[in-house]
Parts: structure tokens; sequence; C-alpha cells
DNA sequence: GGGGTTGTCTACCGGTCGGTAGAGAGGCAT
DNA sequence: ATGCCTCTCTACCGACCGGTAGACAACCCC
């Protein structure tokens, strides 16, 4: 029985059930399975998390947490309003290729209902509202189309996170294309069809 | 034990079991709470379908067909290239309004990995290559920006039915908005969205 | 009206899952 | 060294789930 220590352990936990409950879902992910999975008994992990949903709980503040300092320094240094836009998507494009499961974890959070989006979505609210600021500010200089800015920050958000959860769609639609090489390509078509969007009208 | 006869309860029992699998994924529902919800015993739903998976394959093929047919009767009469795009997504979100867990399990079936969502895709592949002639005939004649056209549909899809699924992500983002008259705004949203960002450059 | 077909049921099984009870080993402070 | 606290374990339980076996009733055709 290998002792690390409480900490590194529950943490180590968090991981493998975001990954897991991302690949086979909140119901389809077994604690059995993830405590497996990390070398450990079943009963280790019920000491750690009295139970599912309180892992799950566990879950979904880590991943706020590990967006919210993703976006933190993406966003240092970007200064102009295109900058920052671009920044942002390519962020979660990062985050999202050293960590596949991430945002299939938070689409996941989507489904299981507001009252665990909203774990998730309580730890980046600063985010929230910067963007929305952001875009109000964007609009009021002219640089983006007038609208509604929180339902643009909504379409924004369907556009980037189904473009990297969507995987089978895009088998699909586009014939087999996976790995890095299609992260990138759809990074860079989210980009252009973002970029697109927001552009004030011809007028 | 009412006898509504072999086709009838074939057809109410898929459509409860789409029903489900959209609400509480294919893991979360149970053939036996999909027997319950039509009336009848489980083991008279193994009667129609032999296991889980064929009720499944059932689900995905009678999904696409009632698609395929949806767009079919948006398309009549669309004829400009605007007409045609805005016929399309009106007609999904139509058939989201009167059946609210057709989205979700679309999504449902896509995150069960390929091999379940080509059932689905295969029956409406025509619409997809239609779709792709298109865009790029389109492109072609300088209504749409220059891309690849494969890619451009799916991004389009992940922002259609993103906004149709992602309800959660919604409330948290916008505040509560429910209803009909929330998908009525995502529609119009979507609508900007699309055609801003298919417009061709300005120069 | 008898026999096959179709449809629905009761009874049951093996496996899995989330969770409880509690023993015991290692480290640390006194 | 003793006793406590942290961590991991074995053993087990009740619930549920997917699926099998087979009885039985209604209907249809002849």
């Amino acid at each position: 029985m290998p002792r690390t220590g409480g900490e590194q352990r529950r943490t180590t936990i968090v991981a493998e059930a975001i990954h897991q409950f991302g690949r086979d879902g909140y119901k389809g992910a077994s604690i059995e399975s993830i405590a497996t999975a990390v070398g450990v008994r079943k009963q280790t992990l019920l000491y750690y998390f009295p139970n599912k949903e309180a892992l799950l709980e566990a879950c979904l503040q880590a991943a706020g947490e590990r967006l919210a300092s993703e976006l933190a320094v993406a966003l240092e240094g970007a200064e102009t309003y295109w900058e920052r836009a671009e920044a942002v998507i390519h962020g979660v494009f990062g985050l999202a290729a050293e960590w596949p499961e991430f945002p299939m974890f938070v689409r996941e959070a989507a489904r299981l209902g507001p009252a665990a989006f909203d774990r998730f979505a309580d730890v980046i609210d600063p985010l929230r509202l910067r963007a929305i600021e952001f875009l109000q500010a964007g609009m009021d200089s002219g640089e983006i189309r007038k609208q509604d800015p929180a339902m643009l920050l909504f379409t924004l958000y369907t556009a980037v996170v189904g473009s990297l959860t969507e995987a089978s769609v895009l088998n699909a639609v586009v014939g087999s294309d996976t790995g890095q090489a299609s992260l990138r390509r759809r990074e860079r078509e989210v980009l252009l069809f973002v970029r697109a969007a927001l552009r004030p009208a011809k007028d």
C-alpha cells in the first residue's frame, strides 16, 4: 500500500475523475474504475470524498480553477481588441490539446443541469463579466457588430466548445480527421469564423 | 394488458427512448424506465428490441429520418442562397421546439462515438452532400466567404446544436432564460451570427 | 373450434454499482 | 513505548440493471 499522502492523492483522484467523467459521462464512470485507475481501492477514494457527488463537485471546482488560471495567463500582454479575443480561443484550444477530456467534462457538467454547471461557472464568473464588458466596449467603439453581448458570448461559447467536443460529427462531416493537426485546423477555422461573425456590418 | 398492436408500440417505445436517452444519456436511461413510461413491462420492450443497443440503433435511424423529412419540407420553396440557409436553421429550431429532447439525443449520439453517430448521419448524408455543394457554389459565386466548405459546415453544426443543447450554459451566461421565447431569441441570435460569419470580406 | 402467431406477462439470474462497517498498518507527538 | 491520527485495506449489503426462460392470453386463419 503506497502512501502518497493526502493532498496529492486527492488531486490525482480528481484528475482521473475528470478524465473518466468526460469520457464516459457521470453515470457511465464508476468510482471503482476511477479508484482502480489511480491504483487504489474504491474505499480509499470514498475516504477522500464521502460519495460520488462530492467527487463531482471537487472536479467542477478544480476544472473551473484550471480554466481561470489558463485564461489569466493567456490574456497577459494581449492588448488590442482582437488580440484578446484570439488569446482566449487559443488558450482554450491549448488547454484542450494537453488535456483532451477537459472540454468533454465541461460539456458533461452542462448536461447534468444548471446546479452542477454553476459550480464550475461560479469560479470563472469574473472572466465572464470581463468578457461581457469587453464585448460591450468593442461594440461601443464600433469594432464589433452591435448586439446583445451576453447572447453573443453564449454563441461564441457554443461554437468553441462544440468544435472541441463533437469529434464524431467532425468525422462524419469532413471524414477522418484526428490528432493534433485536426485540433489546429479547427482552431484556425473557429478563429476565422468568430472574426467574421464579430466584424461590424459593411453599411 | 392493452394491445396497441406491433408497429405502433414500436414507434411509441422509440419516441420515449429518444426522450430518455436525450435527457439522461444512454447509460443513465434504463430500459425498465422507458418501458414503464410507455405503460408496459421491460420484457415487452425486449420483445420488440432484443437488447438495449438494438433499441438505440432504432432511435438513431428514426431520428435521422425525422430530421431528413423535416429539412426536406423546410427547403421546399427556398430559392435564394440566404433563404435556403435560413430555412435549414429555422427547420432545426422548429423541430427542437416541438421535440426538445431531439437535439440532446443527437448530441448524446455523437458522444457515444462515431459508430453510433454514423447510424444517424448515414440517413441524412444526402443532405450533407447538398449542403456542401450549396456552400461551395455560394463561395464560387462570391456570396460566401471562401474557405473549406466541409469545415464550415461542421462549425455551423456546432453553433446550431450547441445553442440548442447548452441550456445550463445559457442560464449561467445570460441569466434565467427559458421556454419558447428563449428558443426564438437563440434562433435569431444564431441567424445573425451565421449570416455575419458567411458574409464575404468587405473588400 | 383448433392451432399457430403475436403480444404481454411473472419469475428469476448474474453482474455492477454506490455506500457502510470496521480492522489494521504506518507515522508522529508525548 | 504508548496512544492517536492518517491512510488503506477486506468484507459485505441492498439496489438496480440488462437479459433469459417460459407461461399465458388474445387474435387470425382455416
